[in-house]
RNA sequence: GGAGAGGUAGCGAAGUGGUUAAACGCGGCAGACUGUAAAUCUGUUACCAACGGUUUCGGUGGUUCGAAUCCACCCCUCUCCA
């Protein structure tokens, strides 16, 4: 394998309010390094409060690549952001100066790391001629469909899972190709990248202590207002950067769908089931090693020490 | 003081003699995840040495082969009238 030949990088993961921002920050700054950041959501720049971006402090200290790439319009999506990372990757390299990959979004860190299938985008034509379709015969019948044309892609789905029905759908009628073949042929098995895998947990009862704090604090100080905007700007409830959480809540207030103090509440609640849901799929990942955050000094040397290693051993494992 | 209503698992709420360890919802926990991923979906949730066992439906006692469900007394909560 020409496993030396691939760009190195320190990938940090982690649950929203686990500290990673800030224990990478001080990481690029310690190696010298630039940070990436992979988060579905900072990407949008009408995003501000309620995502909890590297503070401008912060961007001080390091580069930090990743933010506020788009405003309205077409959604990002995970091969476009793999694709932007890599290249920033390269470009970091190309500098002599190493990359520190840091983020919540485990589909992002995925992809950039071993790609995705090849297949075509979303294509919003057929998506709506797929929902109308599911409108008139309901999921089942769509999911029975789909049995039909990639049984083995219908296995992997729940049958009531309509985001991923969809998807497999939408790339057969696209392509004339199963998913699922696609999917066998690819297995994430090759990598982009070489890495060292950190990731950052808490206990449970501090991590949401973190993240209900968090909330209030946004919650009070401009997250209503800059959602408030956004939905006079034309921007539709249900979609992308104000399905983003908060701001999904906020606008259900906003609405008058429900009370300030449920909309919080309500907020609070998804995010730490979100929490949850990061930390199953990070926990997956076999070649993460966890890190309790409050991070020790000595702790943090030795952490710099490893990277360090890592980054310049030229034959490492 | 009088008249009603009610007390069911973490919470809300069904259940009114056996097939009920107890529907359903919420919350919790766990899981899945290949171009929406801060999305979408799944499982599980009295307790245990657990394909079997133990203890549950305000309390105590009773009726019955058998009760969360029937009877008696007691405790508590709520509403209305004084």
């Amino acid at each position: 394998m020409s496993r030396e030949r691939l760009p190195k990088i320190i990938q940090i993961v982690g649950p929203t309010a686990s500290g990673k921002t800030n224990f990478s920050v001080r990481l690029a700054e310690a190696l010298g390094g630039e940070m990436i950041n992979v988060d579905s959501m900072q990407v949008y720049r009408p995003l501000a409060v309620g995502t909890d971006k590297p503070t401008a402090a912060q961007c001080a200290r390091v580069p930090i690549h990743g933010i506020d790439l788009i405003d309205f319009g077409p959604p990002m999506d995970a091969s476009e952001f793999a694709e932007y990372a890599r290249q920033k990757i390269r470009e970091i390299a190309s500098r002599g100066r190493c990359c520190i990959v840091s983020g919540g979004t485990g589909l992002y860190h995925r992809a950039l790391v071993h790609g995705l299938i090849e297949a075509p985008a979303r294509n919003d034509a057929v998506r709506a001629e797929l929902r109308a379709e599911r409108d008139r015969v309901g999921i089942p019948a769509m999911y029975a469909r789909l049995c039909d044309v990639d049984p083995v892609a219908a296995g992997r789905i729940y049958a009531q899972d309509w985001v991923r029905i969809e998807r497999a759908l939408e790339v057969y009628m696209t392509t004339g190709k199963r998913l699922s073949e696609s999917q066998d042929a690819h297995g994430f098995k090759t990598s982009f990248v070489s890495r060292l895998a950190f990731g950052c947990t808490a206990e449970r009862a501090v991590l949401y202590a973190k993240i209900e704090r968090r909330l209030d604090e946004m919650w009070h100080s401009g997250l209503i207002e800059e959602t408030q905007a956004m939905l006079d700007a034309g921007l539709d409830a249900d979609q992308l950067p104000l399905k983003a959480l908060g701001y999904r809540q906020a606008a259900m207030y906003l609405r008058g769908e429900c009370s300030d103090a449920e909309a919080l509440e309500l907020a609070k609640r998804e995010t730490r089931r979100f929490a949850k849901r990061q930390l199953t799929w990070f926990r997956a990942d076999s070649e993460i090693e966890w890190l309790k955050m409050p991070l020790s000094d000595e702790a943090f040397g030795e952490i710099c020490a490893r990277c360090s290693a890592f980054l310049t051993d030229v034959c490492e494992a």
